[in-house]
Order: C-alpha cells, then structure tokens, then sequence
DNA sequence: ATTGATAAAAGTGTCGACAATAATATTTGT
DNA sequence: ACAAATATTATTGTCGACACTTTTATCAAT
C-alpha cells in the first residue's frame, strides 16, 4: 500500500521490517491480534519470502509470536508483562548507567547535558503531556546505554526491549505525575556520570525505573 | 548428512535450527566463519528457504550475525566480548536471583536443593574438571533464572545469553582454580533464597558472576 | 610484475508454486 | 436440533528458479 517504501538503497525486507515494526509499536497493527502471511504480502505488494524475513527479525525483537504451522502473532500486552518489563530494565539500564559513568567520554557526557537542557526549556515536556515526553524521555535512556559502550547491553535494550516499551507506552498511556520528578531524577543521574560516580550511577538508575514500576503498580491496585 | 534428524514431530527448519546451533556453540563451526547458504542447504538437504529460517532464529539467539547482501557469519569471540557478557549476565542474573528468593515455590527450592547435593556428591565437579562442572554451573543458575518466573528473563538469559556462554565456555574454557569456591558461593545464594532475602541474593549473585568476570580479567592481563 | 578494468563465477534477495497442516464448512447419524 | 465425523477451504512449510549483488578470475596497460 504505501507507495515509494522501496526506493532506499537496502532490500525490501528490510523497508517491511522497519514498516512494519513502527506499524506494530504504534498499535496501528493490534496487540494480540494474527498476521496473515498472504494479506500483509499483498499488503506490500512482496513475497511471502521477503515477508516472511521481515517477521523473523519483527520477532527478535519480541514484538511478534510465532508458533509452528500455525503462524505470527502480535504478543499480549498485560500489567503484568509491563511490570516483568520495568524490573528487566531496573537491572539492564542500572548497570548500563554504571559503565557509562565509567566509559562515557566528555564529548558524550557534553551532549547528554544538552539534552537534557532542551527538555528543560520544553514547556509541555515538564509538564509531562503527550508522548513528546515519553520520547524525550527515552532519548535520555537510549544515549546512556550507548554510553556504556557494551554492545550486548545495546543490543538487548536498543534493538529489542525499547521498542517493547515504546507499544506499551502507546497502548497504556504514560504516568504524567511523574514528569516533573522524573525530569530532576534525569539530573541527578547525569550528575553522577559527570563525577564518574559509577556505584552511585546505578543505584539512581535502578531508583528511577523502579519508581515507573511503583507508579505502575499503584494504578493497577486502583484499577481493580 | 546427519540423516535421521528429521523424524519428530517439528518442522524442518526446527530439527536444522537445533542441531546448528549446537554445532556453533560447540565450536564445530568455527567463530568468525562465513556461513554458505547453498553449502549448509546441501548439507542438511534442504532447500535455502528452510535453511534461512533457522539462520534467522539463530540470529536471535546471537550467534550468528548477517549483513545485507553479504550473508551470515558466525559471531567473532573476544576477551572484551566475555567481559561485557559477564557484566549483562551480572545485572539479569542478580535481579533474577532477587526475584526467584521473592517467588519461587517450596518445591522449587527443594530442587535446587538436590541440584546442589548432586554436584557435592560428585568428585569431578568438585574439583572442577572437564566440562561436566561448567554444564553443573549452568544448570543451577537456570534453575534460579526459571524460578524467577519473569518470562523476559527467562527470554533473554535461557534462550539467548546462555548459548553464548556456553560458546564461550567451548572456546576459552573454564577457570578450574574458581569451581571449589563457587560451590560455596552456590550454596549461600540457595540459602538466601531459602531465607526469601531477595536484596541478599542478589547481591551473592552479582558478585559470584563478577568474581569470574575479575578472574577472567587477571588471566586477560597475565597473558598480555 | 603490479595495478586497474573487465568478465566470469558464486552468493544472496526475491519470487511463485506445490505439499502438509490447521481452520472452517458441510454432512451424517441419533 | 445437536454432535461427531467428513469434506472443503485457507494458511503455513518447503521447494526450485531467476534477478541482482558481491566476489573471484581474467585480461590489458603501463
């Protein structure tokens, strides 16, 4: 269906993976809901081949199921599942904080602070409205990792687990009390990186995700 | 060439995955070889197709990796790449040895229970020879991983990180001088776990992965 | 002999078709 | 009318072939 997808220079499943993945994230594609091999081929107009490349990679990132002779599947989004999250990223982004307060170079540590300047002139991200916000915020969580330098650590969090976070955002919506907080605690984390303060560094991380988490939690009693 | 291999009742592309990846992991393919998709379809007997589906969900699983146009090749190992597998393992390992002393069952701790006095009762695994002590050690940290009940965890360690590990376990071997100590090690965390002291168990956990990292570390600058 | 351009070979990306399995619709028996 | 068994349809698994890209081999020129 959309047009001029394949004029890049990569392959085109590689053009329906990147598609496709956003298609997912954004809820545009159902959380839960069967993917038909035939009726997304014909969708992008491709093979089920090149299709089917696209989804494998769709999987490894977690954003599809799939089960022998039976098919793909967006996975389930849950509470519980969105808490499982939060406590995989306490640990992961902890102690990617921690290398990066290590191995961040000034360079690096230069433009985390001028990030998080932008954020703080951002009238509407202080106020934590709209998913300007929950961008920004990942933004300030994708440039530690990176930071740390550990590829693994980059890959398990920039490659899978952030888009997992952002479908979740778009289908749960995002804690707005929290932006003014989460914003200072933004700022104590750089300030450890900045004292290359790495024990420190990590224990604020894991305090930050896991107030998320808390907040999370507390809604959920109230919901129920 | 291995000719009974698909007589269960999985796919092809299942049957050819498994066995590639044990193939990888213990070092038959060697790390860093080109991956030749009509050398390995021959092989198998299987069409390309079939034999990029397991390819991709190798790919996943971290050993291999592929460029466009260019093909897969399996994953280079290096000092710093054990490094920084031992500093993921850290943190994933430690929140999941929080989270199994938090849930696992009265009979789950009995097992591990028993996975212990297995591994005391046996002379070679205590003196830490062979490879028998490194698959003894793996089991019992899967185990803890399982009972965390977190299936993220369970994803990313027991699907993914694992088999790395154990590749590098086939390539670089194992420190013996560590396996008296960290059955000692083993057998605090079991108890912390048993005393449902999830912040105690972590914290055993992460340095009982960091001690071998540090080992590791000590042999990396010996040899340089 | 070495370098650069050109041609041949091999390898990956993509396609459409058939086979095997699962899901659906129909029939049959009570 | 309902349930179970059967037949039909749709979907996934697998295959072989062709197109395009990369690599290797050949050749030309200095």
């Amino acid at each position: 269906m959309p047009n001029q997808l394949f004029n890049s220079n990569t392959t085109r499943a590689d053009s329906v993976f990147t598609d496709l993945r956003t298609r997912i994230v954004e809820g545009e594609i159902t959380p839960s809901s069967k993917l038909s091999e035939p009726e997304l081929a014909k969708y992008y107009q491709i093979s089920r081949s090149t299709l089917r490349d696209a989804l494998s990679r769709i999987e490894a990132c977690g954003l599809v199921e799939r089960k022998a002779n039976i098919g793909y599947r967006v996975v389930a989004l849950s509470t519980e599942g969105l808490l499982e999250l939060f406590q995989v990223r306490e640990s992961l982004e902890g102690m990617a904080c921690r290398l990066a307060a290590q191995n961040m170079s000034e360079n690096q540590i230069v433009q985390l602070n001028e990030l998080l300047n932008i954020h703080q002139q951002d009238e509407p991200l202080q106020r934590g409205q709209g998913y300007i916000q929950q961008e920004g915020d990942l933004d300030f969580h994708y440039q530690i990792v990176m930071g740390s330098g550990n590829k693994q650590l980059i890959r398990l969090l920039c490659e899978e687990l952030y888009y997992l976070v952002r479908m979740y955002r778009y289908q749960f919506g995002m804690p707005s009390p929290r932006a003014k907080r989460a914003f200072n605690e933004h700022q104590n984390i750089i300030q450890a990186i900045t004292d290359k303060d790495g024990e420190l560094a990590e224990i604020l991380m894991r305090r930050h995700i896991a107030a998320s988490r808390l907040n999370v939690e507390k809604r959920m009693n109230v919901n129920e």
